[in-house]
DNA sequence: ATTTGTGCAAATCGTTTGCATCTGA
DNA sequence: TCAGATGCAAACGATTTGCACAAAT
């Protein structure tokens, strides 16, 4: 017989915190859920803690703070710079890039292929290419 | 005959401020002749402030902030976003990239011809491409 | 004289941290 | 049990702002 939603999403979150090393502790889990249940998204940890409360998940900011960086480091999320006023967390850490519209604090996906950036430049000495980050930038017309 | 070159930097970095409809005051003057000294420059306000400071030029900190985006308004700068915490200003206002190295927090110009960029992206609808900013973050090896 | 810029210190804002308390394994 | 998480409030660091004073046109 079939579960619930709810089960399942709550399942799936703890399964993918498990996997990446850290303990399924119930806010972690919740902001999993959150996190992860549609599609891609780019937040900040003030809108996730909007969020969270709104859906009535008992959450700390500090707590939403800690949990992002940690899912970061687990390799769960990515952090964006593209705004020097606050840091956008991205569910999709795959290779990509982003529109960025300063008019409306708005992050997006590039969605089609890659931008190619074609002929990578030589890294200073002693150093190596860890990362290359495209944000196209809009306004509003 | 010929001016002192104390001189003729002076009046270089008041024209330069003149033609961007700034009023070119003392502080203002010492700001836009250490930052456009020599060759492109990548200075965060902390930086340009201790700069000054060192160099005898009397100038607040909320100054060098303000001058700062007051430059980056008239277009004598352009402001990079490639650290959460700091704002990075670079004096090379035309279109190019740069290396970012976290661990050494050192911002600099990726030499040589543009990475080009084929194929920009289409826009979301209702915006326009402003600019496309490029990032090559590298770490030492 | 009038407008604009400056300095200082206080305020702000996002983010981090210390510490006492709770919780998951 | 007990290492690891959490919440709260206080601390923090970069940046901004209010206001009295000073400088530029």
């Amino acid at each position: 017989m079939r579960k619930k939603l709810r089960e399942t999403a709550h399942e799936t979150a703890t399964m993918r915190l498990r996997q990446a090393g850290l303990r399924p502790t119930r806010q972690r889990n919740e902001l999993a859920k959150l996190l992860f249940r549609d599609g891609h998204r780019h937040l900040t940890a003030e809108m996730l803690h909007a969020e969270a409360v709104a859906e009535g998940v008992k959450v700390s900011l500090a707590t939403v703070y800690n949990t992002l960086h940690q899912f970061t480091q687990a390799g769960l999320l990515l952090q964006v710079v593209v705004d020097p006023t606050r840091s956008y967390f991205d569910t999709n850490t795959a290779d990509h890039q982003h529109f960025y519209c300063e008019d409306e604090n708005s992050l997006t996906d590039i969605p089609g292929p890659e931008i190619s950036v074609a002929d990578l430049p030589t890294p200073p000495p002693g150093t190596e290419i860890k990362r290359v980050d495209v944000v196209v930038h809009v306004r509003r017309h």
